[in-house]
DNA sequence: CGACTTTTTGACCTAATTCAACTAATGTGG
DNA sequence: CCACATTAGTTGAATTAGGTCAAAAAGTCG
């Protein structure tokens, strides 16, 4: 079975036969990392690139008060940094939610593969692209919707995302969150997340416990979301489920 | 004097006199565009690739239920559509906020000048980069931080921008925003705008009227604001004041 | 088992919204 | 240049979504 990362770059342009092996070789020296573990801080310079084979992480950044703001949630198949390898700076982390497979990639690698692999540059950039535009949704999210709204329209995403790279089981999947991490993302207390998902789960709307979330009716979600998926530019955004 | 667009893109990396003289080319036929007219709208395949010479823009899309989030303002030297370039259709709209210039680039001069103008893609790389920045600390303003500190650290971002471009007479400078815009900007209503600008102006700290912002002291309203320019990546972020 | 973290719930508080009215600008046609 | 229409800004009162504090219940893990 190919890879996240094979996946989901495929869905987007359909890679050469050849791009895929050097996408395997490359992925095949991936490094085990623990839950709650940075990859990257604030005011580091990279080294190298990362990418997320298997398990969550996430792009954060604290106040000076010490809250935190979620930006993205990165899952198996998304690279975590390729957009800041002209930058002196992070300027913001990214860290693990839970134990992941992480392949770390010298920044020659990314070079190389810009010189040798143009449909692959292709993939990639769109990569960058759809990270753009899933902050602009994000954004718009926690600026005009209600709590609940806000909530369920996050799993639509993660749900399409995942069924994107292969992981869905008909609507449940993996989803090792904390409310905590949760609120940081929204904007949001614990508590008022808390209320929130009651409040969905007795819509039976969706339910989420033991790390994994249940969508009992994925189409009645999405309505009551206003969730549109068109930002996430995915060539078959309504593909049949993929379960592995 | 250069242009906006020339200032900022020498605000990432210096420039060669080469690439000056063709950036002033390329920008000599811009185009009078009213107050209030899509440049681009969410659903377009956009043909061409629009650059800000004079006025204000935004990136904008609105919900199911008639809300408007605006997810950027687009000041003289912005790009508003390169990043797009990849993609078959718009997901979101871009509108001018009072009348601008704008120069409408057809996609073949930005192919030509990534194959011959390598200083010049970095810079513009840059420029996405930065965008993506804003984005983020965008999405942290609105959830993490109150009314009246949010709307303050908007206007120090823009502060800053405007600096860079060479727009602000001491710490003065144009900004044609509505309350209203504001408020789609922040994720608030109109009247409590309204109202954290009341408290932002007897604090001593901002004054917005007829259609330009002063700011009697940057460095309070930085503090007060929790701002901390360096996801703009400037080089020379406390530059003298380059008032024209 | 005991320590710790996460989830859940209740009571109370406050930031922000909504509704509504009124004032101040801005603009337009005669 | 004025009368009128329209948009933008301001303010008050009532309401509500969401936050804070606190404590109990339920998981997790050495």
């Amino acid at each position: 079975m190919p890879n996240a990362f094979i996946r989901k770059l495929d869905g987007f342009e359909r890679l050469h036969p050849d791009d895929r092996d050097w996408l395997l070789s490359i992925s095949s020296h991936a490094k085990d990392v623990g839950a709650d573990q940075d990859l990257l801080r604030e005011g580091d310079n990279p080294e190298n690139v990362h990418l997320i084979l298997s398990g969550f992480a996430m792009r954060y950044k604290m106040t000076a008060n010490g809250r935190r703001q979620i930006f993205a949630y990165l899952i198996p198949g998304d690279f975590c940094d390729l957009h800041v390898a002209l930058l002196d700076k992070m300027d913001h982390s990214i860290g693990t939610l839970c134990p992941c497979q992480v392949v770390q990639l010298p920044r020659r690698v990314i070079v190389e593969m810009t010189e040798r692999r143009p449909s692959l540059v292709r993939a990639v950039w769109m990569c960058s692209l759809v990270d753009g535009a899933t902050l602009r949704e994000w954004l718009l999210n926690i600026g005009q919707r209600s709590a609940p709204h806000r909530i369920s329209h996050l799993f639509c995403e993660l749900h399409e995302r995942m069924k994107a790279v292969g992981l869905t089981e008909d609507g449940s999947f993996e989803l090792p969150l904390t409310q905590s991490e949760l609120g940081d993302t929204m904007g949001l207390s614990i508590v008022h997340v808390n209320r929130s998902l009651k409040e969905l789960r007795d819509a039976g709307l969706v339910s989420l416990r033991n790390e994994r979330i249940a969508i009992p009716d994925i189409h009645r979600l999405r309505e009551y979301s206003d969730f549109d998926s068109s930002y996430l530019h995915l060539r078959w955004p309504v593909a049949a489920n993929n379960s592995g």
